[in-house]
DNA sequence: CTGACATCAAATGGATCCAATGCTCAAGAC
DNA sequence: GTCTTGAGCATTGGATCCATTTGATGTCAG
């Protein structure tokens, strides 16, 4: 229909996609409500796909469907956040294992590029944007659809707080992040999976310890 | 409207219940494919109820939909299999770490009970289903979904395999099991965190490298 | 006899209309 | 004055009908 943006051209993709946007984007907040009727009307479509977008949008961990009661911006507690980050902690480095080994050297290149960028910019989307694309680059020839699908749904799911997160703390500390990453860059150089996996899980736990010192990353509701 | 089932009174929900149990009691096999109106007429509904189920499922790891081609059962392959029961070596322990202080006593005691019967039967449905109760009730008081919704998934989309491969092994090794479920009990009696996930982790890798030298269980495609 | 293209059937995706459920607000009783 | 109850409305769930896409079969050319 609109060639504008085709995803595969199906409706409902084009919903999930618009969504997506708006959940990692931040303009939905987490909680808050998503009518059917709206999105079908504001996207010219039916609400038919809306309502498969959603369901769709729910396997990967960004929104929560609730019979007769609609749909809602996925939301996390503070104890939920800390258990996903263990999640992290253990899944991570499996997923990097196993796709470290048909990483590129051009691939590789590009890991260091995008850390380059991460250094070069202060914006807090920047780093958002540029750290998910670095991390899931690390895991892009994990294959399995579990382990892979399982992570693009913890990573998804806390994006909103670490965008809070990133957003309190400032750029202090940033360069701690910096040195893991680099360390990590330099194990998977070497092509040395028990050395970066233990960097990242390193990485995930400060985050995770950190995250913890800060409970008003959840505004209102602890 | 027929209220003979009654789970939400959704037809949904109970076309969903419906498929899920007959996928996992191993009435459809892996890479079947689930054409929509042959269920919706099955159980007398229409075909939109059974595209929402369908997508239900797949967020529980039990069907895969590919756009404009349908749904089929979930099908693993060997790499992914044993990457699944990776995965549970290492999310398992934590969500048990999670449930294990909130157990009553008379939970600990249902879990000897459970034991008791699987030792008792040489069934291979009663054990994929006691087995499945026996673990799934440890894990009761892990109320973080996004630990509890994946644990499920792996189970979920394990089912089938471990049906055929109870099957090929026969009763021979079963004692093995049984020896560690008991350890098991018996660290959650004793409040042992520590104790217990070593116990269980040792419980999923025993039984993933078990599994890696079964390949026939994959049938025709390896 | 083989391979490619066209046509047709079957199954999925989408839109509109209707039913049922949940929420809100107001009115009445204790 | 506050709690409860009922009616009205907003929103989600479901059914039927139509469009689109895929896969298969058959035919024609080489």
């Amino acid at each position: 229909m609109q060639p504008t943006d085709a995803d595969t051209g199906a409706a409902s993709q084009r919903v999930a996609t618009h969504l997506r946007r708006s959940i990692l984007d931040g303009l939905l907040a987490p909680g808050q409500r998503i009518r059917q009727e709206e999105v079908a009307e504001q996207l010219g479509a039916s609400r038919l796909p809306v309502r498969e977008a959603l369901r769709m949008l729910e396997s990967e961990g960004l929104t929560e469907l609730e019979p007769n009661k609609g749909a809602r911006v996925i939301r996390l507690g503070a104890r939920e956040l800390d258990i996903v980050y263990q999640m992290r902690e253990r899944l991570e480095p499996l997923a990097l294992g196993e796709s470290m080994p048909a990483l590129t050297d051009s691939e590789i290149t590009r890991l260091a590029e995008i850390e380059q960028r991460i250094e070069a910019s202060a914006d807090v989307e920047d780093f958002l944007r540029l750290d998910r694309e670095f991390h899931l680059l690390t895991y892009t020839h994990c294959r399995t659809e579990p382990l892979a699908g399982t992570v693009i749904r913890l990573w998804n799911s806390t994006q909103h707080y670490r965008r809070v997160f990133m957003g309190v703390i400032g750029s202090a500390q940033r360069w701690i992040v910096h040195a893991e990453h680099n360390l990590l860059i330099d194990a998977v150089q070497r092509r040395d999976a028990v050395d970066a996996g233990r960097y990242l899980e390193g990485h995930i736990r400060r985050t995770r310890v950190e995250l913890s010192r800060h409970p008003e990353i959840f505004g209102d509701r602890g």
